[in-house]
DNA sequence: TCGTGATCATTC
DNA sequence: GAATGATCACGA
């Protein structure tokens, strides 16, 4: 385990120098054994970055590293630094939304810092030959905070209005509503279309490649 | 069961 | 090829 970081530049300067390790490297100084493949271990290489810089939040509803307010985000970018997939934010509330507010949402408490860190998602490369890219720091801009602010109020809108199961994926210009379950069979309590309460498919908030691709290219100067 | 870490796999 | 809806693992 790495000491737990007490300031801003340490979390960084420990994440830069991640660059160019490929994750066997990571994996052995974990005690970890690198799966052939993500298909049954899918978040496991974000997991491997926890735990080489220290994340301490586990599975609660926090940021990352919440006594510096950051939140780490691993990126799988293809052989043109595009992003592969798109990136969770957060489980999205269905009930008891009535004083939710953009100001007060999970969706904008995780995103106010992001310690991103791009990773090789070539899946031609062997799992245990990849390796770790640029981290950077990100806060959204004030236009991307807008973008962000406006999709979720729309989405938020829609779930108090009933109509959680009529939001699709393709709405919302860079933040999108989807699925987030074990499987398509799981059900919790959300608003119906007459105000009772219903059973749904549990939803998460992610943000859209497109997005993080812009991102992407504006940090890098692609 | 929920929230965390996400990617898979089929469809578009 | 990109994107959506489905899925996998784990800890509390």
């Amino acid at each position: 385990m790495p000491q737990p970081k007490h300031d801003l530049a340490s979390l960084f300067n420990a994440a830069s120098d991640l660059a160019g390790r490929t994750f066997a490297e990571l994996a052995a100084q974990q005690g970890l054994r690198v799966p052939n493949d993500l298909r049954r271990d899918k978040g496991w290489v974000g997991q491997l970055l926890e735990g080489a810089l220290g994340a301490s939040a586990g599975s609660q509803a926090l940021q990352d590293f919440p006594d510096l307010g950051v939140e780490l985000k691993t990126i799988p970018l293809d052989a043109n630094g595009k992003p592969l997939e798109t990136t969770f934010v957060c489980t999205t509330p269905l009930i008891d939304i009535a004083g939710l507010n953009w100001e007060s949402s999970n969706v904008r408490n995780k995103l106010q810092c992001v310690l991103w860190i791009p990773i090789d998602g070539r899946r031609e490369i062997p799992l245990h030959q990849r390796t770790v890219g640029t981290a950077f720091l990100w806060q959204p801009s004030a236009a991307e905070e807008a973008q962000l602010r406006a999709d979720w109020q729309e989405h938020m809108d829609k779930i108090a209005l009933g109509q959680v199961e009529q939001i699709t994926a393709h709405q919302g210009e860079v933040l999108q509503l989807r699925p987030k379950a074990a499987n398509s069979r799981v059900l919790t309590d959300a608003i119906g279309p007459h105000g009772e309460l219903i059973q749904t498919l549990p939803r998460g908030f992610y943000l859209k490649t497109q997005f993080t691709g812009q991102i992407i290219r504006t940090v890098f100067n692609i």
